[in-house]
DNA sequence: ATCCCGAGGG
DNA sequence: CCCTCTGGAT
C-alpha cells in the first residue's frame, strides 16, 4: 500500500515537475487578498485583476478604509465580486484591528478573518509563509480519493489520510500537483483517462476497466 | 446548461 | 445540510 503511494507520488512528480500558485503576489497581504478572490474563479481571472487592486489599496491600513463597493469595482470580472469585496474590507479591518496590520501566520489566527475558511488559510500559510499545509479543495477531494489515496467521506478526513500518507515536506507541491492534474486530466466529469499518466496506479480507473464479476461497471468515476 | 482551486449564513 | 453569492469556462 505504502509501495502504491509512493509510485503515485513519483508519478505526479513527473507529470507536473514544477507545480506551484500561480497567483501573482509580493507580501503575505497580496496573497491573502489574492486567495479569497480564488474562490470559484480561475487563477487567471484574479491575476487580471490584482495589479490594479494593489494599486489602489496596497497595505491593509488602505483597504480598511475602503469602500466596498469601490473595491467591488476594481474586481469586476471575478465571480463573487461583491462578496469578495465585502471579505476584503472586512478582513482588511480585522486586520488592522486584531494583527497589528499584517497577516497572521497561525492557522487558528487566519481562520478568525472574515472570507478566509480552512482552504484559503492553508494556501496563505504555505504559500506565503512556507509551511507545510495541504489544503483539500474540491479537485484535491476528488483526485485523492479516485487514486486511491484516501477514502474519506469529508474534506478533513482526506486531509488526515494525504497528511498521514505524505512527507510534510511535500505536502505543498502536491496540493499543487493535485490540483493541476484534476483541471487537466482527472476532471469531475468525463474524466480523460486515456491520457492519464497515473492511470495504471489508480484505484478508480482499475475499478472501472477491471470491473469484479457480476457487478455492474460504472460509467462514473467517484 | 452546468460547474467551479469556497465561505458564510439559514 | 442546504442555499446563495456571481461570472467565466467548458
Amino acid at each position: 500500500m505504502a509501495k502504491n503511494v509512493d509510485k503515485l507520488l513519483e508519478l505526479l512528480a513527473q507529470a507536473y515537475p514544477e507545480a506551484r500558485t500561480e497567483l501573482q503576489f509580493r507580501s503575505p497581504f497580496e496573497l491573502l487578498v489574492a486567495t479569497i478572490l480564488s474562490a470559484q474563479t480561475t487563477d487567471r481571472q484574479v491575476n487580471r485583476v490584482t495589479p490594479l487592486l494593489f494599486q489602489h489599496y496596497p497595505t491593509p491600513y488602505a483597504l480598511a478604509a475602503a469602500d466596498p463597493e469601490d473595491v467591488a469595482k476594481d474586481i469586476a470580472g471575478v465571480g463573487l465580486n461583491r462578496t469578495k469585496a465585502r471579505y476584503l474590507v472586512a478582513a482588511a479591518r480585522k486586520l488592522v484591528s486584531d494583527f497589528g496590520g499584517s497577516v497572521p501566520d497561525s492557522l487558528d489566527s487566519l481562520l478568525t478573518l472574515p472570507g478566509v475558511g480552512r482552504k484559503t488559510a492553508k494556501v496563505v500559510l504555505a504559500n506565503a509563509f512556507s509551511r507545510p499545509a495541504l489544503a483539500v479543495d474540491t479537485h484535491v477531494f476528488r483526485v485523492a480519493r479516485r487514486l486511491g489515496l484516501s477514502q474519506g467521506r469529508t474534506p478533513e478526513e482526506v486531509e488526515r489520510d494525504l497528511e498521514a500518507k505524505i512527507p510534510s515536506t511535500h505536502w505543498i507541491v502536491t496540493h499543487h500537483r493535485l490540483i493541476q492534474h484534476g483541471r487537466r486530466v482527472c476532471r469531475a466529469r468525463n474524466p480523460r483517462c486515456g491520457e492519464c499518466p497515473l492511470a495504471t496506479e489508480c484505484t478508480a480507473f482499475l475499478q472501472k476497466t477491471q470491473p469484479k464479476a457480476g457487478r455492474k461497471v460504472e460509467n462514473n468515476l467517484a
